[in-house]
DNA sequence: ATAAAAAAATGACATACATCATCTTTCGTT
DNA sequence: AACGAAAGATGATGTATGTCATTTTTTTAT
């Protein structure tokens, strides 16, 4: 289980930190983050920023998971990404100087570190590594955002279904799925009840176990088949 | 009617430039950029890029309009963007590192001048101010596309429609919107059929103008009033 | 000017999905 | 352990939108 309190993490230890842009060429510059950070323990729906604020930092995710999403006009949200342990969220906002398009929320008890924007701000100037690794990223997402619009455009519910079923299944790394229901059709883009149907249609087809509210994937073949082609 | 030769676009005169990432304090790159970039003209359909290749360098549009687009597992177009004199497009995937994930067509006549991929690293490399700018720009997009996905998943398509023609009416800066209705469709995420009923309606109720090919926005409060809520 | 091709328009029809209402199960708190 | 609240599940129903087929209009090329 979590520790309760502030925990401080060490980057030089943060198992989290060695899959994030902060680990390659970073050794010279660790003690600087080291300094300059704060950790802290979120509970479970706790946010860590929200939609029309203006950013003060960038977030590093130590351990736990975090929804981004946005809210349609009638206020539901609109799961756009779900971080996992090692990555850096909140910085889009930073750069483009205008406020959040997005919130963000812990999905359970979490140890985030956060980074002031001046500090970081400095060491992308400073950091040409750390720079590349930033713009790389924020070009990957845009990348990722083009494929994303074309599927909510194009694929049907079930064939959205599978493919975040595919993308959470990186996200768990193989460990259960676990997402209310509610999260799950925010991020298919879909009403609760739809996706309810839809599920249990996978676990009848014996592509997906149901566990309560964990789900596991018992053939991926099958669901890439389906999220795939018509 | 432009030129159907290889036109040299100077960049010191360029109108389009003026509106672009290479605006500010840019007077003494100015020449650098002069050198290495060359202008060609594109024909209508012409593409720039395409899904799946490689970049070897950005586009900067002098004059006429481009798609940006993806393909559906069906190869059917989902219109990401579609840009305008002054935009420089096909740099995402120059810092990812990967391949194009959107390709991009002319969607007119068009002159368009090209920076290699070299030349353009270089640029950012050694000027902090068009750095930035591009960093800005990425943000802003990625933000934009937040909306575009929570507007695909939340809105309905004759308020989708809406919205677009509202982009529209701005990326044609007030001319009338020059689109075929597959493209309309495309990029509003429907049927084209779907699409030009919706049209008819939104004539009918006296929202917009059709001068066949050619829409007219006559009431834009009203437009922003159909996309906005229910 | 005319033919051929592309785009636009219209109608008929089927259905995937949202919505609303209700019920059951699970979870969190005292 | 027990209560209330939240999450999950199920059924009934309506409709927005996709699909297919056909016709009309516009554009392009010779």
């Amino acid at each position: 289980m979590l520790d309760k309190s502030h925990k401080h993490v060490s980057c030089a230890t943060c198992q989290a930190r060695k899959k994030s842009l902060f680990s390659a060429n970073f050794d010279e510059n660790l003690s600087h983050l080291e300094e300059h950070k704060s950790c802290s323990y979120f509970k479970k729906n706790q946010p860590l920023f929200i939609e029309g604020s203006f950013p003060r930092g960038v977030y590093c995710l130590n351990q736990g998971k975090v929804k981004v999403f946005a809210r349609g006009d009638e206020g539901k949200e609109q799961i756009i990404h779900i971080a996992k342990e090692g990555e850096i969220i909140g910085f889009r906002a930073m750069f483009s100087g205008d406020m959040y398009k997005v919130s963000a929320t812990a999905l359970e008890d979490a140890n985030i570190c956060f980074i002031s924007k001046d500090d970081f701000l400095d060491m992308i100037d400073t950091n040409p590594t750390l720079r590349n690794g930033i713009m790389r990223e924020l070009s990957k997402e845009l990348g990722d955002r083009a494929v994303f619009i074309t599927n909510m455009a194009q694929k049907s519910v079930r064939e959205r279904l599978a493919a975040a079923l595919i993308i959470l299944d990186d996200v768990y790394s193989g460990e259960q799925i676990n997402l209310t229901r509610e999260d799950l059709a925010n991020f298919v883009g879909t009403a609760t009840e739809t996706l309810i149907r839809l599920l249990k249609d996978l676990k009848e087809e014996g592509v997906i176990d149901i566990h309560t509210r964990k789900l596991e994937i018992i053939d991926k073949d099958k669901l890439m088949k389906i999220a795939g082609g018509r």
